[in-house]
DNA sequence: AACGAAAAATTGGTCATACCATCTGTCCGC
DNA sequence: GCGGACAGATGGTATGACCAATTTTTCGTT
């Protein structure tokens, strides 16, 4: 069957949008570093400068950029014409912890997987490091909330996989709220101590469905805590 | 310890972005319904018009509205103030292909779990009927891209967690651009048929574990393909 | 009355220009 | 040498106008 091509019309903003991407990229501006001022752009592209800014605004949706009022704008991300965006909508009146829970639970088992897996030794002997400390902190003050999120989300980072991180860390602030506001302080901390240290055993034994298990159990008892 | 709040300033075109946010809300738009024209909105809400526009921009980069000149603005998803965005950046690379893969892993072993172990009967049998469908469409084509989308689909219904379903919807649209683009078509369908079967068996059975694995199975096969 | 083509109105896309608020670096006076 | 005032640069906002695509209305023809 012939099939016929859908016709693509680019809007100016959308072509400045790439010419944007493209510039950043010849030009090897790196993160944090400052693009030209606006009036430079327009005048560079050839645009208006309301168009030049609505590139802008669509980048700064996006998390590419952050405009900054007298001083100018600035790369947060790297950019280049390859790259595309993926985005997520989430309703957060509506998911309810336990959705969040679980979206976390599938999430860090499959890292605790991946990381026994793959992470370098010298990774995970750092993240043994980071269990002595959630241990210790935990003596000190009987609760261990920073160096508790250092350790989860120090499995992100070992497993090796960006979007693991990106997705979770908007899901992780927003069961931070959840622990502030609605409900109390729970004691779980107590519970799932002694298997942060079981998971990094694991871990360390190169043992994939292990530590896939340790995570299952760690969320057993966190739901359980709820349920109560 | 006192902690000081971080200053948080807001540019009018946030403003106007939340404003519409409830707007949209207020007066139940629906997905696929038109906006107010720009003019109007602009002077329903108090702002000049460019402001109005990068607002939309922004919108628009998230996918929520689609502008057609001449006709209007329209909605492509619901949109509430309490919609949050969660972007990831993914570059056309073999690496987020892989990564992509990994994170599809992580929800749908997880979520095939979850299907096993609470679904209802009646819709674990309609899961059946897809895999029939599936059969059939092979048999037929020696392909399955549809079938296999609704089956694998199916799966997050099931879940019964909409979080799972707002986070692998753009994943997968992702994933399909790259079997698009940059690679052709993989012939792992024909190796993961039965596998699909077998996934329905294991979910049928109240077997969570058992379904788990036949999910990583499914995706060793495919990642497999793909080093070939 | 029904149909179809032309005209008018509507709507998003783009442009030019001006002014304001904030920040930064410089330069002057002490 | 130091502190503060000043000027320049930069992003934020507003006005008003015109263009191009689309939709709706109008009106003449059949």
């Amino acid at each position: 069957m012939a099939t016929i091509a859908k016709v693509v019309t680019q809007t100016k903003t959308e072509a400045v949008v790439e010419s944007l991407a493209r510039f950043v990229t010849e030009a090897k501006l790196q993160v944090s570093d400052r693009l030209p001022a606006e009036r430079d752009l327009a005048i560079a592209l050839g645009v208006s400068r309301p168009v030049l800014r609505e590139a802008l605004k669509r980048l700064e949706a996006l998390g590419v950029i952050e405009p900054r009022p007298g001083s100018g704008t600035f790369l947060r991300t790297t950019l280049s014409p390859n790259h595309t965006h993926l985005v997520v909508q989430v309703d957060l009146e509506r998911e309810s912890l336990i959705q969040l829970l679980e979206l976390r639970r599938a999430l860090e088992s499959e890292a605790a997987a991946m990381a026994a897996a793959r992470a370098p030794d010298e990774a995970i002997a750092n993240l043994g490091g980071l269990v002595d400390q959630l241990e210790d902190e935990f003596r000190r003050t009987g609760d261990n909330p920073e160096s508790d999120k250092a350790f989860h989300m120090a499995l992100y980072v070992l497993a090796e996989n960006r979007l693991f991180w990106d997705v979770i860390t908007p899901v992780w602030e927003q069961l931070e709220t959840f622990w502030q506001y609605p409900l109390g302080k729970r004691d779980f901390a107590k519970r799932t101590l002694p298997l942060h240290r079981e998971l990094y055993e694991r871990i360390r034994a190169r043992d994939p469905e292990g530590a896939r298990k340790v995570v299952h159990r760690m969320f057993e008892i966190v739901e359980e805590d709820l349920r109560a």
